[in-house]
DNA sequence: CGGGTTTTGGAATTTTTATTCCATACAGAA
DNA sequence: TTCTGTATGGAATAAAAATTCCAAAACCCG
């Protein structure tokens, strides 16, 4: 047997594990087996509701071969692996997508019609930032805010609501905070000192307020924490760490809640953090 | 034979007909078959996975009587049934749910992880906005802000980034605006005039200012919108149209997500209509 | 209460699906 | 090339699932 031995133990009992198993034995797979491997993991999805001759067709193999391979998986056969699929299989979705569709059914600039496409805007864009976002770099985007002795906050029109929305969390949890909001057009880039980190906040069309702030601010070395739309936004350059923010627009108006997402994550991680340390 | 003549047309070919068509089957119906619509129709998402035995287990009735169920519906039998919903399950973004797995496991209170509970608290918060939104209250909410002179924006604390997104969208729509944002604890209540909309913007607790100024509107004649967490909130009664927003949280912080969501589609429905109407 | 009708449960049957097995093809080593 | 062990496809079998059918129970109406 090709490999019956390399895994004594049991089945997968988690997706997690199934998927580790998956690529443990992928390579040195002969070619069938191979076949199967790679339709399996671009289908895993599919094996809830499938049949064995239904996934045998899609990999291009006879039904004998899937059942070699899940047994090389480690389960006793088919239905033992999809058993695992079905019970963990969480919808959550069908109502929503069937939801969806009214919605937009109602007609093209109706308001249902719009609430649907915000909607699914919004989550698009959630889903992207948790696929894109790197650890890495929230971490020291987090450790920069952290050590600060101040975060000011900029960010104007469309980000104006998130650099409000970030200066009530951190404000909640007592960290020392100001807002750069332009009132009275005053200039307050002063008030940056030695020590203080700098979160700037700005999308394309990029305004100039923001950009000027950052530049005055990594002129003197303070940290800046960019949160901005792509790598090479104007402040991306001037930055100790950059967050780059995936939205999906409908229209001519982007959605905010991946940013926001971020946002109170930034604030919570830099709360927690700074309180451990004893503030 | 029951009812087979009712529906002389074939099987429903999408979830909205089957729906449909479980709600026009269901009463009227004897015990047995009852009791097979009403576990049906709370467990649509299960059809996918289960066999007939487990599903009539699930329902309390023998294999048989949900046989029957399924020809009453208008499908051959369970596989057709079956095959609908196997074949209309759209892939649940595998990819997604993997990733935010993988950023959970990163260990609690880790940045990481609390970008992936926001993320999904937000998500959740998305669905649940479409899920529950009442498409009547939200037309007659547009109707009454687009038929304003001015909007009024009142939303402090946690609700100020709102209001100040809203500010922002019906601005560069050129729909006169007036954010009540506090600066310099003026009292504008006077600035309310005949004619004129209030979007009252607030969750629990309820910020006083935010309830006076609906008070004080609705005293006036003015029409108020609320945009908030319960229909039972102190403003609702104020309202003309309460649009109630199904916050999910996470920890002591709650996303924003569906409330802006919301907010977008009012302001991009309301430029929509005033510009239609030739402002 | 009695006769007809509807509903019900479960056993029997059919169909589908999973699984095994083996003859054959293939690949690599000598 | 021949030998040896692995890989493969398909036919045969076993298991599970779906579906039908009918006798018994419940119900309804007079």
């Amino acid at each position: 047997m090709t490999s019956s031995e390399a895994f004594p133990q049991g089945a997968p009992d988690t997706v997690e594990a199934f998927q580790e198993r998956l690529i443990a034995v992928s390579d040195g797979l002969p070619k069938r087996l191979r076949q199967c491997a790679d339709y399996i993991a671009g289908n895993i999805d599919r094996i809830a509701v499938s049949t064995v001759a239904e996934l045998a067709q899609g990999a291009g193999v006879p039904p004998s071969a899937l059942m070699r391979f899940c047994q090389i998986l480690g389960f006793s056969g088919f239905s033992e692996m999809q058993r695992l699929f079905r019970d963990s299989y969480v919808p959550g979705r069908p109502d929503y997508a069937t939801r969806l569709r009214n919605l937009r059914d109602k007609g093209a600039g109706s308001s249902a019609a719009l609430l649907a496409e915000f909607v699914e805007a919004g989550r698009q864009s959630l889903e992207g930032l948790a696929r894109s976002t790197d650890e890495k770099v929230l971490d020291e985007a987090v450790n920069h805010l952290a050590k600060a002795g101040m975060i000011h906050l900029a960010g104007f029109r469309r980000a104006f609501p998130v650099a409000s929305y970030l200066a009530y969390a951190l404000e909640k949890m007592n960290v020392p905070t100001m807002l750069h909001d332009g009132t009275g057009k005053l200039d307050h880039s002063h008030a940056l000192r030695p020590g203080d980190a700098l979160m700037a906040i700005t999308f394309a069309p990029y305004s100039p307020e923001t950009v000027a702030l950052a530049e005055h601010a990594s002129r003197r070395g303070l940290a800046v924490v960019a949160l901005t739309d792509t790598p090479i936004s104007p402040v991306a350059q001037l930055s100790a760490a950059v967050l780059t923010v995936p939205e999906v627009d409908f229209g001519a108006f982007r959605s905010l809640s991946a940013t926001l997402a971020l946002a109170i994550t930034l604030a919570v991680a830099v709360g927690a953090r700074r309180s451990r340390n004893g503030t």
